[in-house]
DNA sequence: TCTTGCGTTAAAGTGAACTTTAAAACAAGA
DNA sequence: TCTTGTTTTAAAGTTCACTTTAACGCAAGA
């Protein structure tokens, strides 16, 4: 099954032009092209494609995805740093989901503030309420803000560079 | 007790220059300013700069954030409509870790691939491995890789705009 | 008093990932 | 064959969030 760019582009939702963009920076060496020059994309690019959108997700940039296209298109002998990327990015994964929950965590207390302040008209009459009234779901999720503060400025799950 | 802008760089870990930079696009309207026009940080300006990057990690962008600055500035007559965009965060940071999960999966899924591939000495070699001889964590990770392959294009998990 | 090291600003530059434009070629149906 | 819609390319433009530069001012210690 032979796909055009403007199939691909609507099964994947990428844009035509980002597909193009993709395949100029490198990214898709594999792509074959008919005789006018007009790529024929296939299921196994597909596949690239899901890959591709994964390792972005992770935090790569388009620059070290093409590393590991050239490392893919290498072959056996690459096997090794291969291996040390993948579990490099799910180190870097795993950082940044517990700074996405410590962000959830700010967020849903910020919405019990928000719940209260509206029943109570003002902002101000919530951070009155002492700690003893508040829900202890409440309380104990302050306590955990209060706890990563520390940690959370000098930027823990962040860095975009290798 | 009061911080100079290089006493906030050193305790937050933002550079300087990306402090007035905030400052410069309204993010910072309650940083007091000394006689010689230099300013005074104080510690809920650091509160503040703590709540900034957290909205930065939910994945509000500068311009959102001011909104939020300026509704907060406003007084309680927006409470409502911060409510409403805490609410919708929330919403974002959990579609967001959803699919960092996802990205999880697949990342220990190929990190499987690449230690076995290591073992063997060919990848070609590892796909050749039928699913019953895979380990059962593995092989229901491949299932649950293949049910989201449908839904993972097609950003789910993305966006920045509003 | 002079130097050093902070602070200030406006303005220009950077890097990443697209996105848009323009001009031309192709492919399929009437 | 002609038209219409899709594809191709190179090149320029855009957006975001900084980052760097340049020129200048204040304040404390030698």
């Amino acid at each position: 099954m032979l796909y055009t760019i403007g199939d691909v582009s609507e099964k994947t939702g990428l844009p035509a032009p980002t597909l193009r963009y993709y395949d100029k920076e490198g990214l898709l060496p594999f792509v074959n092209r008919g005789n006018g020059g007009i790529r024929k994309f296939q299921d196994t690019d597909l596949e690239w494609l899901r890959m591709i959108e994964c390792l972005k997700a992770s935090g790569l940039q388009i620059k070290d995805i093409k590393r590991y296209i050239d490392l893919t298109v290498q072959g056996d002998s690459t096997i090794e740093e291969r291996r040390k990327m993948f579990y490099k990015q799910i180190e870097r994964v795993k950082r940044d989901m517990w700074a996405l929950q410590n962000t959830l965590d700010m967020l849903t207390y910020k919405c019990w503030l928000y719940d209260t302040a509206a029943a109570l008209g003002s902002v101000e009459a919530v951070k009155e309420i002492p700690l003893g009234e508040m829900p202890e779901n409440i309380r104990k999720l302050k306590e955990k803000i209060a706890k990563t503060h520390c940690s959370s400025f000098r930027k823990c799950g962040e860095g975009s560079g290798k």
